[in-house]
Parts: structure tokens; C-alpha cells; sequence
DNA sequence: TATGAATGAGGGTTCATTCAT
DNA sequence: CATGAATGAACCCTCATTCAT
């Protein structure tokens, strides 16, 4: 019973944040919202700064999942990159036609990390996984001989990660018209600098 | 005199927001801190919204000029890129082991980008520029022969602006444990995948 | 017009104070009662431990005044000690008769001397100025012959200081049936064992 | 079994009284504090009133008992005043060189006597008890010609207690710099002043 | 007897904004 | 142009108490 109350409370504050931005809901609206008293918030939670957190860990965790998930090194480089792109193409989609506020919400969980042990860990977990599967699937690439033996795993993985990451913020930014297709030069550019010709 | 007021509570503002961060300060620190009085700031500014986007404005303008100023079109790319190695690798240490809240402020200008029609272009107009810039340095480069004759200078240049921003982000919100080494890393690999052998 | 707004505030305040204890009246019965809105408390006073503070300064200096306005030093000690009595009794009349708290005001300041060092001093001030006036009366009275030459004025006003304020504490806590009665036995018993036969 | 967990519950709230005054614990320290649940508490108490006058019944009565203890009426005199003495010193101590708050539950018991019959004739029980030691132990001593025939023993006896209540009060009020010398000083001077020569 | 989730009135405080002077 | 007292909605949070289990 009280971990469904908990979990209600998460699951509603987490929408109004995304709907309005992180900033912008107060705690009388998120316990409006949830049909609960002031209460029985204060026995879930020790204060405010208790819920954001929460929120932005299950915010967190559902992104991470979302890309642990993805069965990038058991793909080839070509198909991965792809499936990011498309999964980048939804995200994008989310955030600029919806009426949400997805955006802040992110920009809020970036600055967390600073303020927020459990996040900074949750963050470079995340970055190191997907850098980890990507470096794995140039491997076998390169075992296959589809890209170069001279090229760094490492390196080209990092490569895409940092790209793909300012690529998102950027486009999350409204800042570039047609992202998808920006991504989809991106990505060229890099794959051709790295397969056998 | 009335532009001179204007502009002191500006650089008043400016300096509490990246100190603490935009959401953390209030209209009337500002004011405190001016050494204005309330009626003298509301007869310069409609409301605190209009501080807080020319604010962002100004801050913005700053960080294009930066930008703008570097001649990269008249540098070899190598030399270009250490140069905005150089760059970031200030602006890195100064989120990082200052005491202000730099980030956030450029969190919020981000932010911002998606609800305020000018930072928008004026965000577009810097990446537009810093790509321009690095595109024109490599187009040079091709013509000196450093650079493959089969490299497209636009979609280059794209990708070294993504990854730039990309990285800056992760190194900001304190995912990348040496960001000056990652960054060094990741436009060796670009720049080492366009160069002739 | 700054000066009587908050004069206001703390007159209201102290009322409220005297009839419901410090601890029972909240800050928006005081603003309430005070016809004035939050901010313009706020304009005022920095928090409500501003407000009780200078409150118990003001209901201290009062009783202080009270005190220190007494021709003690002029009088004969008899008639001195008449003239506390009689003080006395009407202190305690208001407040056991009264429908006020003055008591519980009485109590909060006595607490408020432990940890404000204004307050602290202005009691201490008090009492020293107390002890002095019954010294100098005492000695006067010594000259006089009234009062035996081997009486000790500075020991002797100490006593009287005590044993004045520890009749009034159980009085004010209705310790005593006819407290004036007991003070007067008391003044007496010290009275007849400093005087000459 | 009932009776204990009351017993407990008291002594743990008397604890937490005492070390942070009466006003600032809130029943959920208390029961926290204790072990139990809220409808455990609620189970033994009414309400938080009945708690707290209970609480000061507790404490009053444990004073009580250590002024009743003492063997006052089968001392002399002198040796009646130096124990007292003694005793003040260690609460004075406790007062003021400890970090609780007991000064405030004093407080706290004497505002309540006013509004609490129980404590009213507890409070006035005690007080009476100690005068009439007093006055015994005075009898004795002008039986055996070490004080003098002339002295009221009951007048004597509510002089000692007053000004032993008010050194006490100002003592634990922080007004006295050495509390302990001054109140020897008072005693001294009242010894004097009924001994024959 | 005992649990602890839920209640909701009330607490103190902040803050952008207005307006008479 | 400038002042700063006043406004009041909204904020986060505390707490004694109730009640279904």
C-alpha cells in the first residue's frame, strides 16, 4: 500500500514536470494532482527536494533503459546507427511536437548531476555503456573486416557518443530545422572515415 | 544616463545569476545589489522576465563574440582546433572549480532557446558561424593538401561542431573525469580520418 | 510614516502577547489584527523572531523605566519599601486578575535573556540599577542612624533584590494566597533586623 | 506491561523536554524518540496536553522529592543553609554550563501552575514543605540559644525561601555573574541578622 | 492493544508587482 | 526619473490528531 501511494505520487509529479517543467510545478499542484493531502505527501517524501530527485532518477533510469536495451553490439555499425537514429528521431519528435516539457526536464536532470551523487554514477554509467556497446560492435566490424584494422575502438566510439550527445541537445535546443537528416550526415561522415573503401 | 542605469543592473544581474544560478535569485537581490530601488528598476524593465531574457541576450552575445572573433578561417585546422581546445578548456575549468553557476546559466539560455524567438536566432546564427568558419578553414586545407580532396567541408564541420557541444555538455555537468584529454581524443580521430597520409 | 507602521505592529503585537503568551499568537493574528498585509510585515521586521524580540525589548524597558523612575535613593527605607510593595500589588493584580497573559510574557522574557545578549544586558542593567538605589538609600539611612552602622548596604540591597523578585515569581504563579500580605512579612523581618532598637 | 510503556514514553518525552524545552518537541520526536507508533501513544495519552502536564507533574514531583529528602528540621541551621547552597550550585551548573534546556521546563512548570490544579497544589506543597522545615530547624535553634528568642521562625523560613526562589530564578536567568557566592552573601547576611551575638 | 497511512488547518516566509509621493 | 511602503498570492513545510486494519 504505501509503496503504491509513493509510486503514484512519482508517477503524477513526473508527468506534471514533463508537461510544465520541473521548474515551474509546485508541490501544492503535484499533490493536487495526485488527490492526496499535504500529509500524506510529507510521509512519503522528506521534502521537495526528495521528489525532484526521485522524479529525475526514474526519468533517468527509463532513458538509460531505453539505450541499455538496444542491441547495438550485436549489430552491424550500419544498422546500429541506424536504429539510434531512429530511436533520436522519436525522442526529437516528442520534444518538439508535443506539448510537453521533456526538454527541461532533461536540461534539469543535466544540471542535477552536478548536485546529485546518485545521478552523477546513474550518468556515467549510462555514457560508458553505450560508448561500451558501440566499441564492442566496431570490434566485430573490424574482425569482419567492414572497418579498418587502424582505427581505435575507443576512440571512434567516444567520437560517436560526444556527437550524438550534442547532436540531441542542439536539436532538443530547436536549434538545427531538419535534425534527423543532420544526425544521418553525421553518422555518414564518420562511417565513411572508418570502413575499408 | 537612463542606458547607463539599464546597463549596470544588467551586469549586476548577469554576475548574481551566474554566482547562483537564474532560478535562484530574486528581483529583489538584484535590486539590492544595483543599489537601486524598486520603482527605479520597473521604470528600466516591464517585469523580471524582461531582465532575465535580455540577461541571457547579453550573455549569449558574449559567448558568440567569443567565438566570432576566433580567426579560424585564417588558421591551419590543426591550429584551429587546439585553439578551441584551448577555449573550452577554460571554460571547463571555470564551471568546474569555480564557485559560480555558469552551467546553469547556460542551461536556462538553452532553455530559453525554445521559448524566445531571439536567443533562438541568435543561437542559430552562432552555430551557423562556427560552422561556416571551420567549414572555410578545411575547404583552405583541401586546397593546400592537407586535407582529402573527397572530405565535404560542410558536413566535416558539422560534425566538429556536434561533438564540440556535445562534449562541452558532458564535461560541464562533471561526466567526463579529464574533459581537456577526451576532447583532445576525439578531434584527433576526426582530424586523422580527413587528412591525406 | 515608516517608523509608525512598524511602532504599530509591535504595539498590536505586544497586546496580543499580553493577552494570549508569547508562543500562542502567531504571526498572522498579528497581522490581522494589525490591519496590514504579509509583505508589509515582511517590509519590516526581517522574521517573526525580529518581531518577538523587539517586543520583549520594549515590554522589558517599560518595567525597566518603571523602576528606575522610583525615588528610592530620596526616600526613607520604610518608605521605600512601601512604595515596592505597593508597585507590587498592582503588578499583581493585572495580572491575576486580568484576563492577560502578562505572566507568560513575563516567563518568555526571562527566557529570551539566555540567548539575546540586549536583552541580557538591559536585565542585567536593571537589577544592578535596583540594587543600587536600596544601597544608596540604605546608606543614607545608616547615616541617619535608622539603620545600624554594621549593616553591609551592598548585601543588604542584594537580599531585598532577591527576595522582591522571588516573591514575585510565586506570586505571578499563584503560589501565594495574599501575596501582598507575604511580601510585606518578609520587608518587615528585614526591615527589624538592620534597624537600631 | 501498560503501566511501563507509559512510564517509558514519559521518560523519554521528559528527556527530549528537557534538552530542547518544552515548546520546540512535537509529539512525532516523542514517539519516535520512544519506539512506538502513533496509535501506541495514543493509546496511553489522550492528547499531547495530557503528555506534557504529566511530564511536568514528573518533573515537578522529582524536585519536590529532592527538597523533601533533605533532613533540613534535624540539622543546624548553618549546616541546613550550606546544603542548600550546594544543591543550587549543581542545578545552576546543569543550567548553565549543560547544554539542555532545563531552564525552560522550569519555566514551562511554573507558567502551567496557573492553569493546572494538580501542579497548583503540588507547587504549593512544596513550597510549604520547605518553609516549614525551615521554620523547625529555626525552633530548634533558638532552643538551643543559637538563634534568637526574638525571631518569627515562620517569617524567618518564607524570607529564606523567596529570596533562595528569586536567586534561583536570576541565577538560572543568566543575571548573576557567580551565582553561587552571591547567594552565600544573601544567606550570610540573613544568618547574621538572627543569631545572638 | 498496536500500526502507520492519511488528514488538513495552520505555520512562517518569499517575491514579483503596484502606486502614492 | 526615483522612492520604498504596501500588496497578496503562492510557496514549502509542520503537526496534532484520526481511523481502517
Amino acid at each position: 500500500m504505501e509503496k503504491d501511494t509513493k509510486t503514484h505520487i512519482i508517477t503524477v509529479a513526473l508527468q506534471l514536470f514533463e508537461e510544465k517543467g520541473l521548474n515551474k510545478v509546485s508541490l501544492n499542484e503535484v499533490i493536487k494532482a495526485s488527490g492526496l493531502s499535504k500529509g500524506a505527501f510529507y510521509h512519503h517524501f522528506k521534502d521537495k527536494k526528495e521528489l525532484t530527485s526521485t522524479c529525475i532518477h526514474y526519468y533517468w533510469e527509463d532513458m538509460s533503459n531505453n539505450v541499455v536495451k538496444l542491441p547495438i553490439q550485436d549489430m552491424s555499425l550500419k544498422d546500429a546507427l541506424s536504429m539510434i537514429l531512429q530511436q533520436f528521431d522519436e525522442a526529437i519528435k516528442r520534444i518538439n511536437e508535443g506539448n510537453d516539457n521533456f526538454f527541461e526536464m532533461y536540461l534539469n536532470m543535466l544540471y542535477s548531476i552536478r548536485n546529485d551523487e546518485k545521478i552523477l554514477s546513474m550518468s556515467r554509467n549510462y555514457f560508458k555503456k553505450f560508448k561500451q556497446k558501440l566499441s564492442d560492435c566496431i570490434k566485430k566490424e573490424i574482425e569482419r573486416g567492414i572497418i579498418r584494422e587502424d582505427v581505435d575502438p575507443e576512440n571512434t566510439a567516444l567520437l560517436i557518443t560526444t556527437c550524438t550527445e550534442g547532436h540531441g541537445l542542439l536539436s532538443s535546443a530547436n536549434i538545427y530545422d531538419s535534425p534527423n537528416q543532420k544526425l544521418e550526415i553525421i553518422y555518414d561522415q564518420i562511417y565513411k572515415s572508418i570502413t575499408t573503401k
